[in-house]
DNA sequence: ACTAACATTGACGTGAACGTTAGATTTGGT
DNA sequence: ACCAAATCTAACGTTCACGTCAATGTTAGT
């Protein structure tokens, strides 16, 4: 029999708290293995990596309708070659999309090192006096 | 006498509402330059260039929290030593975060980029039969 | 002095992503 | 069978960053 957890112990191992759990089932983005009725929430490690993989993409910024609508692209084979040819129109867009991030933060960067530059100077030129 | 406007010219340079400015304002991110009692605010190029900023450091994903408590590394000269040390050791730990955000994101185009050669495979694969 | 356009201060509304009770249920262990 | 711990549903509360009235006030131009 494979590996199975409920709620708190999944919350745990992934660093939130059941509520979000339940959160994520509500809007669709994260259903339990198993359920008997009205029973517990059992999860397997399949949920746990999916579950990380939402937190990794909350991290770059998705929001979680966003993360909705790419999760899928992860854990599920497109069926067909419409869905595949879908699926990489998506990936290819969030590639471009994340290219312009990458390249903003880097140009946050350079100012960040031209004003550090700018203070250094400055107090080295207030510790001649 | 130095170039003034109020408020809707402000927020139409600067691309956004009224609303905003004055919730900029009730935070103490951005106050007017000058206000006779409870007058109209009026704002000159120097609170323009502030709020450009702002919403430059919005896109970067930092909340106007987290703008409150840098934002003035740009706009105000720290006085004394000490200050620019201060100065310093935040602008500092700014860019090792910026670096770190960066790292994050160079790695998720990376997956990307190795999804993207997945799906163009089994496309490929699917057009051969 | 009058008016049209713009601005003012409340104050309540919104959507996202959960937090926080409360009270009932389910489960594993003795 | 019984208990404690964990979980359940339902529903209201919260924070952020504004949007959206409504009623009143201010200004520039004629």
């Amino acid at each position: 029999m494979i590996e199975t957890m409920r709620i708190g112990e999944l919350a745990e191992r992934a660093g939130v708290t059941p509520r979000t759990i339940r959160y994520y089932e509500q809007i669709g983005l994260l259903g339990p293995s198993e359920r008997v009725g009205r029973g517990f929430r059992y999860y397997t490690e399949h949920e746990l990596a999916r579950l990380q993989k939402i937190d990794a993409l909350k991290q770059l910024g998705l929001s979680l309708d966003e993360i909705g609508s790419v999760i899928d692209l992860y854990f599920e084979d497109a069926t067909g070659i419409k869905g595949k040819q879908k699926v990489l129109t998506i990936l290819q867009q969030h590639l471009t999309e994340t290219q312009e991030r990458i390249e903003s933060l880097q140009q946050f960067r350079h100012e960040l090192e031209t004003n550090i530059a700018k203070v250094q100077q400055l107090i080295e030129q207030a510790r001649s006096d």
